[in-house]
DNA sequence: ATTTTAGTTCTTTTATTGCAGAACTAAAAA
DNA sequence: TTTTTAGTTCTGCAATAAAAGAACTAAAAT
């Protein structure tokens, strides 16, 4: 039994995270196994003590925990004299993923100004409208990195 | 036949935008649509006219326009002595999925929070982290609204 | 040398979903 | 009054995907 004892809160706490994460796309499993990872109380967990508190197949944590790894989400250390891994939450990842949307709104930017360019120049108005998201998301892509900056040095 | 004539380049650009989209978890349907309806060159299409178009049937038609009515990326307008609804996209939606994303990192925050709150204080390297990008999160909430606004009043 | 550990990989099951096709409906037209 | 229009709603199917379970593997322990 390598099974973690939770509390209640930290079983709430676990669904409702898994809730939001499972909006980005992952799975129910892969969900379950970040949140368990910034919830417990130990940060590092091994395969088995992962599997056995939620209850999952041996397949469903292996594919989970790689998908996870190679997405950065999570990271493993490992320790002398132990054949485990011991898994742990990459919290600081979430720089990252602002990183990624933020160049997803780029390319967005370009393939609208693609379309703009290709529209037909007989509906002006809805034109106009597309160039005025287009300047939007031009602002955005020059002014938020300073935005960001902002708070590193102010830290 | 209702169908509207498309050119290779807008053919190309409704898949390439599609694929943007779906992303944010729309069905291949759906996608074709709010593309179609960006890209050509009428602004305002018939049921049948999309239908058509686009070679979907008609359930598929119905259901997809109106998933994309309630989450509120098309509209329609209405003619005299024509019984026919016409679609158009609201591209000015995007200010709203701003919003809604923004909303959405705020209550990422607060359960951050909560889980800080609800952690052991025997891991401080790892809460501090936590601590961080908490910060991090208030100072976009606190900061972020304000630099929206400077676009606007630079308009 | 063989057994155990710490997983991985393969196969199967189950659930979900996106869409088609057909049947249906309410309002308008003929 | 019947027919047409402009859709909606109701099956049903095919494809996908998440996860279970079982078989497998490579390294370490006995």
């Amino acid at each position: 039994m390598a099974a973690i004892q939770l509390s209640e809160k930290q079983k709430e706490l676990i669904e409702k995270l898994g809730i939001m994460f499972e909006r980005s796309g992952m799975t129910p499993a892969q969900t379950r196994i970040i949140a368990l990872l910034m919830i417990s109380d130990r940060v590092e967990l091994s395969f088995d003590e992962i599997r056995e508190t939620l209850q999952l197949s041996k397949s469903a944590t292996s594919n989970s925990l790689n998908t996870l790894l190679i997405t950065d989400r999570i990271t493993y250390t490992t320790k002398i004299g132990d054949r485990k891994r011991y898994f742990k939450s990459k919290i600081a990842t979430f720089g990252t993923d602002f990183e990624k949307q933020f160049n997803q709104l780029i390319k967005v930017k370009e393939i609208f100004q693609e379309i703009l360019e290709s529209r037909t120049k007989e509906t002006p108005e809805f034109n106009s409208k597309m160039a005025k998201l287009i300047d939007f998301l031009d602002y955005f892509q020059q002014e938020f990195p300073a935005f960001m900056k902002k708070w590193e040095t102010r830290q």
